[in-house]
DNA sequence: ACTTTGACAGGGA
DNA sequence: GTCCCTGCCAAAG
């Protein structure tokens, strides 16, 4: 880990008095701006290495001080505006495709890394549960850690953890309220009322009999299933008992096999 | 439907 | 370091 000579050195840059190369301001400092996103007005850190933190304006009350003083908790660095977005920032945070966004998530744990990571893997306008997350990041049976690392999402929109739901159906809980939960999955068109009316049946996988195929409801594959072919079942393992093999794509895990 | 128990990573004492 | 406690859950009573 040279990182660990390197942190010092590039802090004791900052404190000179000529400034320091531009390669290097992204590293010294980190830079900060308001952006406009499907939460409102955002406040967004970021270094030279990605994005770092994301707030919308409302949760610090408008005041971008308050952004600065709780990226400081956490970060434990000054903010100092910047000039411009990092590339696929500004479209990222309308909810449009941006592969060349980058994140800067380094400094974080493993498990929270990887749980963020699946959690980014979630496409726009499907949803996974919980459960879900903590099998994708190696731990499958951490379902709630799961949920206390989304909770603490240090670039929400960015790390889309409002696609993390309920096993059971419902939505859960979101950072900043569930109604925004909603209107941004809604807005994603994942059809949530069908996800309801499915639940209520206690209905959690559509097969599709012609493919003996079985997904989540959210999956791009599910929704493609004729009503006349589809079959609903409480457990995955209900489906893989009748035959069917979970999609390659949404990856419905195998619950451990109830002894 | 509601309550309890299980499980677990991180943060604070 | 170690306990202790909490929390966007989940499955069983």
């Amino acid at each position: 880990m040279m990182i660990d000579g390197v942190e010092p050195i590039v802090a004791a840059l900052g404190g000179l008095a000529a400034p320091a190369p531009a390669g290097l301001t992204g590293k010294v400092f980190t830079g900060w701006l308001a952006a406009p996103s499907r939460l409102g007005e955002v406040f967004v850190a970021f270094t030279g290495d990605g994005v770092q933190f994301v707030r919308p304006a409302e949760s610090v009350h408008g005041d971008a001080d308050a952004f600065a003083e709780a990226y400081r908790d956490r970060f434990g660095r000054p903010l100092r505006p910047a000039d411009r977005a990092p590339a696929g920032l500004l479209p990222a945070l309308r909810g449009r495709p941006a592969p060349s966004l980058r994140l800067d998530l380094r400094r974080l744990p493993d498990f929270e890394r990887d749980v963020l990571g699946a959690t980014r893997r979630i496409p726009a306008g499907q949803t996974r549960p919980y459960g879900w997350i903590a099998r994708e990041a190696g731990r499958p049976r951490a379902v709630r850690a799961v949920g206390s690392v989304l909770a603490r999402n240090p670039v929400p929109l960015l790390v889309p953890c409002h696609r993390v739901v309920r096993a059971d159906g419902r939505l859960g809980d979101y950072m900043f309220g569930p109604a925004h939960k909603e209107e941004l999955l809604r807005a994603e068109n994942v059809d949530l009322d069908q996800v309801a009316a499915f639940a209520q049946q206690g209905v959690h996988y559509l097969g599709s009999d012609t493919t003996g195929v079985v997904c989540f409801p959210t999956c791009h594959n599910a929704r493609r299933i004729s009503p006349a072919h589809r079959h609903g079942f409480r457990t995955i393992g209900i489906a893989v008992a009748a035959g069917y093999r979970p999609c390659r794509h949404c990856r419905p895990g195998v619950e451990a096999a109830s002894a």
